[in-house]
Parts: C-alpha cells; sequence; structure tokens
DNA sequence: CCGAGTGTGTAGTGTATACTAAACACTCAC
DNA sequence: GTGAGTGTTTAGTATACACTACACACTCGG
C-alpha cells in the first residue's frame, strides 16, 4: 500500500549499513517522533506523516523534500500556495504539461531560468 | 477571514438578482448540502467545504472550479496528482514561475499547446 | 547474566474536517 | 392572517489525521 514506507526503509536501512546512528530509535527520537510511530509508517501501518514531519525526515535522511512530501500523498504548501495565487493560470499550464516528457518540462525550467522571457 | 465565503455571497446574490432559483435554500438543496451550512459557509463562519461539494458549487453557480478550490485552499486533486507523479520537475518549475508575471508564463502554456517542444 | 540497544504491538488522545438536523425569526403574496 | 419562502442560530456527529505512551520480545557485547 505505502510507497512511502517501502522507500523510507530502504533508505534508512541502507544509511544505517555503515552508521549506527541510522536505527529506528535514533531518527525516531532526531526527528521527534516516537519509534513505535516512525516503525509503523515504514511498514505502511500508518497513514504517512504530515508535511512538517516528513521535512525533517527528508533533512535527517537526505532525502528530496519534495519527493519525499510526494510520496507521503502531499504537496509542498509553499507550491501550493503559489499555485493558489494564480489557480486558472497554473492549472492550465500543469494539466498542459501533464503527458509531456520530463526533458521537454525541462528545457521549458532552464529556459525560464536563462531568463529569455 | 474568508475570501471564499465573500466571493460566493456576491456571486449568488448577483445570480439571484434576476433569478429567483439561487436563494440559499434552493442553491443549497441542488449542490446537496444543509441551506444552514451554505449560509455559515458564505458568512466565513465555517470552514471551506470539501473539493467535492466546491466543485458542485461551482457547477451550479457558473464559477471556475480551480478558482473557487483556491478560494477555499484548495488545489483540484487532478493537479495534485500530476505534480506527485513528477514531484522535483514541477516543483522547480513552479517555483521558477513565482514571480514571473500572467502574460510571461502564458506565453508559455500557448508555447506548449502549439507543440513547439 | 545483564544492560543497552533494537524493532514492534496495543491502546488511547486531542484536534480538525465536513458536515446534518431541527428550530427560530422574518417577509411578502394572496 | 396564514402559508410559502427567506436567511440564520444552536447543537451535535462521524470520520480522519497525526500522533503519544508504555510495554513487550529479541539480540548481542562484556
Amino acid at each position: 500500500m505505502s510507497d512511502l514506507g517501502r522507500y523510507l526503509r530502504k533508505k534508512r536501512e541502507a544509511l544505517r549499513a555503515d552508521d549506527a546512528r541510522f536505527s529506528i530509535r535514533q531518527v525516531a527520537a532526531r526527528i521527534d517522533v516516537q519509534p513505535s510511530y516512525l516503525s509503523k509508517v515504514e511498514r505502511g501501518q500508518e497513514a504517512p506523516p504530515s508535511e512538517k514531519t516528513l521535512r525533517r525526515l527528508a533533512q535527517d535522511l537526505g532525502e528530496d523534500v519534495d519527493m519525499l512530501l510526494a510520496l507521503g500523498g502531499k504537496i509542498s504548501s509553499d507550491l501550493a500556495q503559489i499555485i493558489r495565487k494564480r489557480p486558472m493560470l497554473f492549472a492550465e499550464l500543469i494539466r498542459d504539461l501533464k503527458d509531456m516528457p520530463d526533458h521537454a518540462v525541462l528545457r521549458i525550467v532552464r529556459e525560464v531560468r536563462d531568463g529569455n522571457w
């Protein structure tokens, strides 16, 4: 059921392989949740954590925040806010980009960044 | 507090001016909620309705769904899903477009649509 | 053998979400 | 003046969210 859980467990165990600081208990302590809770999240027995908690987790595991949030079924609140400020504009754009291949979207990103607008 | 409430009331009252079918009671009946609930939503006394209800409301009032959802602090679930499928890609793009003026974003939309990619 | 550390099971909690149900006070047409 | 319709008040509810607290069973080094 939970892609997030599988992903988290794998990542943590990989880190743990050469750093004992990545036990469930120690990670949980650092991100300030109960170990039992993290355990359940990793096994998909519990719904994904809040954005706040996922952010701390991403930080601790060295993972991309947007990716982890996505796996948790969420969207970064700063992105949500950007979209909500111009909903029709962004809705149109995003729906148009839906089936575009990554490289095409990336090209747009790069062009925007280079300021050719 | 609630932009959504103000907006809804204004819109409904405008429609009601030349169509009695747009009373709170009748709209509520059509979108299948209690009139008391709709009343409270319009006065910002109640949190924004669910996406489902906002969609029915948008339909009934002839309003843009994405806009009403935005006013209700939400993002259309189909958009959210598109973003969640390629979170890092879209996150980058959206953050880059944050401060771009509408016409610049529109230009991208048009170019994407014309298939110059 | 025991103490420190590991992961997990069970039960419960406070808060928010998204509403319903019923009654109240008012206007206005007939 | 009453019946139909208006908006609103008050009270309550079922479900989900995002966790905590505590105890259990196991392993492994010294």
